[in-house]
DNA sequence: TTATTTGCAAATCTTTTGCATGAGG
DNA sequence: CCTCATGCAAAAGATTTGCAAATAA
């Protein structure tokens, strides 16, 4: 396989090579563009017929996230780590506690506030995580 | 034992048994004032010779999250879960992210922001979970 | 006494690792 | 070719569960 795959430039500009694995776990987690759990990305491959190992899936997913081209995040009180995209923007997520939905929300009320802490403090801050959860319209109505 | 423990009030409260326990979890996790995880509060009790398994940690914890006694959280890209005393107080909390030491911080950024969201979304919004990260006073001397 | 709680061991779930094979540059 | 990536199976870490024994009310 020496064809130039979608993501081929950013692999290689990280060091790494440019598998058809590697290629079709960012498509899938940019084209999701919301956090998901290495098993969600491991099924979802799976029902595209690409035939993978899941301990492959999160070998590749760490070395993206140390390469920094994903996130791994988590979510409140449950034991999987997520991962997303690495698209620079900064973006949050409202979590419905009932169906658990992720909707991503433009947006940041917290620039200001850092440099305050940041004064308070003396810690030197790099970023947050924010994560607002309530119900989703349809799980409202209940 | 039926002698009267610091948290029986509580406990019978929520329709829970006052046990020893249970006692010295709430106590060790309202004493220290921050996000444990249960391994953490383990520990911290073996080492006040107070016998009990790990298991019972875990189910404790999670009775007592039921009862919202306590508040389960997690943080960012770890995979376990932690543990705080609900004291009703909106408490954020700063993270190093070279030694990992917890700062609470007083005062929260987000109530006009969650009404407007809820508004421009229809999400009934309940709260929220805000971790700030950095490097604090000390780490970030190296 | 009776229902609830706890200890213990085993099960489960998520994630990591060792090693042999396979593919990319 | 030579190095790096992947599959597979087994290990490791966190959490849960079944069941019998202990304890609170």
């Amino acid at each position: 396989m020496s064809k130039t795959l979608p993501y081929e430039e950013m692999l290689i500009h990280e060091g790494l090579k440019n598998t058809k694995h590697r290629n079709s776990i960012l498509h899938e987690i940019e084209q999701k563009g919301k956090p998901l759990t290495a098993d969600q990305v491991y099924l979802a491959l799976v029902s595209q017929n690409i035939s993978i190992n899941l301990s492959s899936v999160y070998r590749i997913l760490n070395t993206l996230v140390e390469k920094g081209l994903i996130v791994k995040t988590s979510m409140a009180g449950e034991n999987k780590s997520l991962f997303e995209f690495n698209n620079f923007e900064h973006k949050h997520y409202l979590v419905c506690m009932n169906c658990k939905k992720i909707v991503p929300v433009e947006g940041c009320p917290l620039a200001e506030y850092e440099n305050k802490l940041k004064e308070e403090t003396g810690f030197n801050i790099v970023g947050h995580n924010l994560e607002i959860f309530g119900y989703c319209p349809n799980c409202s109505k209940l």
